[in-house]
Order: C-alpha cells, then sequence, then structure tokens
DNA sequence: AAGCGGTCCAACCGCTCGCTG
DNA sequence: GCAGCGAGCGGTTGGACCGCT
C-alpha cells in the first residue's frame, strides 16, 4: 500500500507565493506559533500543501532571515564546514545564525563551488584538483557492525582495500543548549567539549582550552554545537 | 530591439528518520 | 516488530533575470 500524500495535490496551489499567501501564513505563525504543518494550510486558509509552508516560512518569512550578500568570513567558514560535513546543508546552516540550509546549498552550487575550483581544490574533495586521492578511510563506531561505518570523506571516494579502520572509535554525543547566537569565530566550548575553532581546525584563540583536534582525545565530540539549533 | 545562453534562487520532489499505536 | 504518519533533509528543476552578441 502506498503512503498517503502529504496533501490533496487537486486542491493545492503550487509555484511562486503572492504577497497575500505570505501574509496569511505569516500572520497565522504569530498568532499560533509553528508546529503541525500539515493541518496549518487549512487552518490558516491557505491552498498550499504543508510542506510547502513549511519551507516557505523557514527559507523565506521567518522574522530571523538575515538577507543579502553572503561575508567572506561566512564563505570560509562554509567551506570549513562542507570539508568536516559534506553535504550536511542543515548542520552547516546551524552555525550560520540567519542563514537557511537552501540559501547555502544554492550558494554553494553557485558561488563557492566555482572559487574552490578556481584556487586548484576539488569542491567535493577538500584537495588539490591533480592531488591523487588517498585509500578511504572508514570508522566503525562498533566492533562488527558493518551499518555503523561511515566514510570520512563521505563520498568522495569508494571504499577501497586495504581499508584502514580507526579501532573502537567513540564519538560519544552530548547534549548541548540550543545554540546562541555569536560572533562566528570565538570560542564556544562546551563543557566536556572541544570549541568551534579548533572543531574547525582554525588557529587557537587565546581563551582556547582545547586539547587536540575534534576533541578526539577527550572523546568528546560536541555534535550539538555542530547541529543546528 | 531581439535572440540566446548562462546564472541564480525559490520551490518542488522523493526519500529517510523518528515517533506512535 | 510492524505499519502509518508527520517532519525534515538533500537533490533537482523551472523560470526570472541579466549580460552579451
Amino acid at each position: 500500500m502506498g503512503r498517503s500524500p502529504c496533501c490533496e495535490k487537486a486542491h493545492t496551489n503550487k509555484g511562486a507565493w503572492t504577497k497575500e499567501e505570505d501574509d496569511r501564513l505569516v500572520a497565522y505563525i504569530r498568532a499560533h506559533g509553528e508546529g503541525c504543518w500539515r493541518s496549518l494550510p487549512k487552518a490558516a486558509g491557505l491552498l498550499r500543501c504543508g510542506k510547502s509552508c513549511r519551507l516557505r516560512w523557514i527559507n523565506y518569512l521567518r522574522p530571523d532571515l538575515k538577507r543579502g550578500n553572503f561575508t567572506d568570513d561566512e564563505d570560509e567558514l562554509i567551506i570549513k564546514l562542507h570539508s568536516l560535513l559534506g553535504n550536511k546543508w542543515s548542520l552547516i546552516a546551524g552555525r550560520l545564525p540567519g542563514r537557511t540550509d537552501n540559501e547555502i546549498k544554492n550558494y554553494w552550487n553557485t558561488h563557492i563551488r566555482r572559487k574552490l575550483l578556481s584556487r586548484g581544490v576539488d569542491p567535493v574533495t577538500h584537495r588539490p584538483i591533480n592531488e591523487q586521492p588517498p585509500a578511504n578511510i572508514t570508522i566503525s563506531f562498533e566492533k562488527g557492525d558493518e551499518d555503523h561505518k561511515i566514510s570520512a570523506l563521505e563520498k568522495p571516494f569508494k571504499l577501497q582495500e586495504p581499508q584502514f579502520k580507526i579501532p573502537d572509535l567513540n564519538l560519544e554525543l552530548c547534549i548541548s543548549p540550543p545554540f546562541q547566537e555569536e560572533p562566528l569565530i570565538k570560542p564556544v566550548k562546551s563543557e566536556a567539549g572541544v570549541c568551534f575553532s579548533c572543531s574547525l581546525g582554525l588557529p587557537k584563540s587565546p581563551e582556547c582550552k582545547c586539547s587536540n583536534f575534534l576533541g578526539l582525545s577527550s572523546g568528546f565530540l560536541d555534535f550539538r554545537s555542530v547541529e543546528m539549533k
């Protein structure tokens, strides 16, 4: 049995949003808050799919969005984050206050890719274009658990033999409070984690007390400090 | 001015994940 | 354990816009 559609497609508008639709959506969310996107269109009097409403709100109507050009700092931060996280646009967006995953994804594909290529850097692997790819590195979270292996380089290279396996690497995750707006490169050291500068391999700042890149020596990678709020 | 090709970005689509019964 | 559902994510697309000829 197939999944039921997320909305009655026959009775929904598609394409560009009108000013009136925007106003209705904003007014409804201001009055009732976000949540239950499936029922929102009907409640708000919109002939739109819930997904479409959610996307419109998140990518365009949210009051905390920062519109306009990306700064050089943001560019470099995106490149660093992409080299660490790959195409995890929502995670990258979580580190750029006021920016959306869609915006960053578009910006990456239109500007940064080209920028890296012009520097002679492969935008997928973040390595010099004429450099031979290294043997792939596989990280295993649990002994013998094939499903939990991940490629350290996301997908740039196919699995090759011999596989280099880091023994019993325990990437224990810890929960930190929701992200608060702060200077981009200021160290935000969590209780047992690592400051963001170090997690990106950026130069240490005076306040930094981290001992190792990615917090591997401490056994902690504060994933939530990278994950979106 | 018209035609064309390239660029950009808003929006859609399909899939996965997590939750619930 | 399984199925259904809603939410969220990443890839892709369509069309508006712009510069060049």
